[in-house]
DNA sequence: GTGTTTATCGTCAGGCAGACGACTATGATC
DNA sequence: GATCATAGTCGTCTGCCTGACGATAAACAC
């Protein structure tokens, strides 16, 4: 009874993408302009279809090289420039998210260091970072006075739940290196903790708490001054994937 | 470029459910028999295609009750019997995971009371409670030395998953009441944990935790001595759904 | 009554986090 | 070159939480 092969409602399916980065101390997204109804000139998740014979992971990998042409980390070889991490965050199917069709959209979640100017297709002005607040703030105001509107289909919820996600997953993994360069600080990293969590944390105390997780942090045993200031010293993602005990978002 | 309405591959949309209880101090899932091929005869996960105008949480609460007779609990009214707590899992959409065509699964997570026995349509030789190790060995062996096959399809890795996302969630969440019935003492919580952690947690220091954590448990007044030895207090869940700080599962 | 079982309260030491002082090493400015 | 501003790094102290127990309480079985 539960297959009919004959019977079945057709779906369409697409990956839709949450790409965050932090630039300019501010957690930022990346967002298309729609360039066809509906939802036409309304910003959106980048995303398209899945094709038939292809997975839901590849077809996310896929459309994050095409919109970004960051490729997607190896967790087996984790030493690769330019990478990204890409995990599945959550699927969206509600029959009226779509007007068209009925789509059921599998959601993902990318995290990459801070990138130089996105395309889109090759059109820049069709593709933009955007904090976070900005994106979600429902008929707020951009920064020239624009006034923005929401981002297209149920795109908002999905950035909403990726953002809750970075922002818990952090807590408890390593996974805010992602945001890094391949050698970074101990203060580029909180203030990556800081963008994302929009908080102040104290550096002292930072600082013990990431040096003295094992794994977490492994000495390049160079040091930079790119921050201004003493120079730092420079590490690199250590092996460890979970952070036990974890770094506590501090309550507002 | 990416909405071509007349070019999308269609898709099947399945959910299939990972349905948890605990039963008799072990971890249990919900298994049906399938009755045609593919994998006929096998052991499955409860699951059904999405219909046209069905969201995939109504979906999957559908196919609960179909399966289990429970209804999905409502956070906004948790003081409901017979009630089971409903989320989603993740979706699997290898190309290959199904022989017949392309199928797109969102699994979700159920987590019980412990119930009666299950009906499968009616039909209550093709449904059971299974403990989840006897599911997952690959190619065991039942308790009467039958051989058991692996689990149809991709539903041992799902069910993998189903499993880590209940451990790991009772860890900072209440999550672990909804295997409990309405009113439950201290000590039935935590035999839900050692079951589903497979540990024996010291129930001094459980006891301190657990009623030392405001909004966690609510003394509902009465006392019971079903478990032997002296009453015990009866609780409620209390409306906190985080626990902070978590309930760190001991390291084995 | 004695033993068994389970529940519940207390005590104590160790680990970790928050608050914060102190010092160091660079570039910028006068 | 002295001074200042900026960041980074090392310590200290206190309070909270947890793990590892001891001890007591209240039921049932014999």
């Amino acid at each position: 009874m539960p297959y009919d092969p004959s019977a079945f409602p057709p779906f369409a399916v697409t990956v839709d993408l949450v790409v965050l980065t932090v630039r300019r101390h501010s957690l930022c997204a990346l967002a298309v302009r729609r360039g066809e109804p509906p939802f036409q000139g309304r910003w959106a998740l980048p995303g398209g279809f899945v094709r038939a014979d292809e997975d839901l992971a590849q077809a996310a990998a896929r459309e994050l090289a095409e919109e970004t042409g960051l490729c997607v980390h190896d967790p087996v070889e984790p030493t690769q420039d330019n990478g990204a991490h890409l995990e599945q965050l959550a699927t969206y199917g509600d029959p009226e998210r779509d007007p068209r069709m009925r789509v059921v959209s599998v959601a993902h979640l990318a995290l990459a260091p801070d990138l130089p100017a996105p395309r889109a297709g090759g059109d820049a002005s069709n593709a933009r970072w955007a904090p976070v607040e900005e994106l979600l703030e429902q008929a707020g105001y951009g920064h020239d006075g624009e006034s923005v509107a929401p981002l297209a289909f149920d795109h908002a919820q999905i950035l909403a739940d990726g953002v809750e996600r970075a922002r818990s997953k952090i807590e408890y993994s390593s996974l805010a290196t992602a945001f890094c360069p391949p050698e970074f600080t101990v203060g580029e990293l909180r203030r990556v903790y800081e963008a994302v969590w929009s908080v102040a944390l104290d550096p002292r105390n930072f600082h013990r708490k990431v040096t003295g997780t094992p794994g977490f942090l492994v000495p390049t045993g160079g040091t930079t001054t790119r921050q201004g200031g003493r120079p730092a010293q420079l590490f690199r993602a250590g092996g460890a994937t979970l952070l036990n005990p974890p770094m506590l978002r501090p309550e507002v």
